[in-house]
DNA sequence: ATTGTTATTGACCACCCTGGTCGACAGCGT
DNA sequence: ACGCTGTCGACCAGGGTGGTCAATAACAAT
C-alpha cells in the first residue's frame, strides 16, 4: 500500500478508476482482478504488489471513496441557506461538480454497502455511518420551516420534494444514457431543473414566500 | 416447450419462479442454470428437455412475463377515471395486487431489457414496445387537465407526481426489506400513501377540486 | 409378461475464468 | 559486478459454465 502511494498521480488514478468501475459494475464477488489490470494497463503481478489481496484493494477503495465524498461534496455544502429547496438546489450543483471530478467514486459508493457481504473493518463502517449522518444533516438541519404552507405535514413535504428531485435526476441520467458526458452542454438541463424547483416552491411553500424571479 | 406446458401447474410454476428469480438477480449472462435446477428441485437434464437452451428459456420467460403483466395489470386499469391522481392511486392498487400474485415477474421485467445484450426475437421486442406504449397511455390518456392549477405546466406536474409516487414506493420497499412480505399488514402503509396523495392534490390541483374527505 | 415410449436423473464433458504466486528480467544507483 | 526495486505474464489449482447422454424409471399398449 505504501508502494501504491509512491506512484505518480496519473498511474494511481488509472488503477483506482479501473478498480472503482469494476466493483461498481459487478459487485465485490463478481468483480475480476484480471479485468482491472487490463483496464488499468498494468501487469497482474503489480496489483498484488500494491495491494495484498482483492479484499485489501476493496477496503482501500471504500475508504478512499468515503474520504473523497466528504471532502469534495459534503464539506462544501452551505448550511447557512435555510430555504429547503434552495439548499437542495445548491446541493445538486455541488454534487454535480464533485461527480464531474470523479464519477466512479459515486457509482462505487452507490453499490458498495449492498454488494459487500463480508464484514468491513469497523473504522470503515464508522466512517460510512458518519457519512450517512452528515448527509442527512446536510439536507434537513437548520431549515426554515415557516416557508412551508401550514396545511401540509412538513415532514411529508420534505420527502415529496426529495423524491421529485431524485426523480428528475434519474430521468435525466436515463435520457443522457450512452452519450459522452464530456460533450454535453448541461445548461439547458439546469434551466429545466430550476423550473421544476420553482413549481415545487409554488406548491409547497406559502404564497408570497421566497424570490419570484419572472424570467 | 410443448413438453413443459404438459406439466402440472405447480411444477411449472416452481421452475418459472426459480428461473425468473435467478435471471432477475444476476442478469442473463451470470445467471446459472445449475442454480435454477437446484432451486426448482429438478434434475439438470430436465431443464434442457423442456427448453432447448438457456437462451430459449430466457425468451420464454420474457414472453410469459409480458403476457402476465398485460393480463393481470394493464388490462385491469379503469381508464374512465379522469382524475390523474385518483387514476394513479387505482393503478398502484392493481399493480400491488398483481405483484402479490407473482412478484418474480415484475422483478424479472425490471432488469430484462437492461441485461440482455443479445437481440431478442422481433415478436418479443414488439410486445415489449407495445407494453411500454399502453403503460404510458394508462397513465396519461384521457385525464382531466382542468383539475390542475393554471400557474404550473401540467406536463411538469405529471412528472412531479409520478416521481413522488415512485419515491414513496421505493422507500417503502427499502423500509420493508428483509421482512416476510406475506406477514405484513399493508393497510397502514396504504393509509400513509393516501396521505401523500392528498398532499399532492392540495399542491397541484386547483383549490376546491376533488373530494376532500376529512378523516 | 413384453415391448415401446416418454420422463427423469446426475455424472460427465470441454471450456473458461478465478484470485493469487513466482521466476524472470529490466532499470538504476553504487 | 552487485543488489535493490518494479514490473510482467505464464502458470497454478480450484471451481463454475452450458450442455450432453447413457442409464433407468414410469407408464401404456399389446
Amino acid at each position: 500500500m505504501e508502494k501504491f502511494k509512491g506512484l505518480d498521480e496519473e498511474k494511481q488514478q488509472k488503477i483506482l478508476d479501473a478498480a472503482l468501475m469494476e466493483f461498481a459494475e459487478h459487485g465485490y464477488e463478481k468483480a475480476s482482478t484480471n479485468r482491472i489490470v487490463k483496464e488499468a494497463g498494468i501487469g497482474k503481478g503489480m496489483l498484488f504488489y500494491y495491494f495484498k489481496s482483492k479484499r485489501d484493494l476493496y477496503e482501500f477503495l471504500a475508504e478512499y471513496s468515503l474520504d473523497f465524498v466528504v471532502e469534495k461534496y459534503f464539506s462544501r455544502i452551505d448550511l447557512t441557506e435555510t430555504d429547503f429547496i434552495e439548499r437542495l438546489k445548491h446541493t445538486s450543483q455541488v454534487k454535480f461538480q464533485a461527480q464531474t471530478e470523479n464519477k466512479n467514486v459515486f457509482n462505487f459508493l452507490g453499490t458498495f454497502m449492498l454488494t459487500a457481504d463480508f464484514d468491513l473493518p469497523s473504522h470503515i463502517q464508522q466512517k460510512y455511518e458518519e457519512m450517512r449522518k452528515t448527509g442527512n444533516a446536510m439536507v434537513y438541519d437548520n431549515v426554515d420551516l415557516s416557508l412551508f404552507r401550514e396545511d401540509v405535514d412538513v415532514q411529508k413535504a420534505f420527502k415529496l420534494i426529495r423524491w421529485s428531485i431524485e426523480g428528475y435526476q434519474n430521468e435525466l441520467l436515463q435520457r443522457l444514457q450512452g452519450q459522452n458526458m464530456a460533450s454535453i452542454d448541461f445548461d439547458p438541463y439546469w434551466e429545466e431543473f430550476y423550473e421544476y424547483l420553482e413549481i415545487l416552491k409554488k406548491s409547497f411553500y406559502k404564497k408570497g414566500s421566497g424570490s419570484n424571479d419572472y424570467s
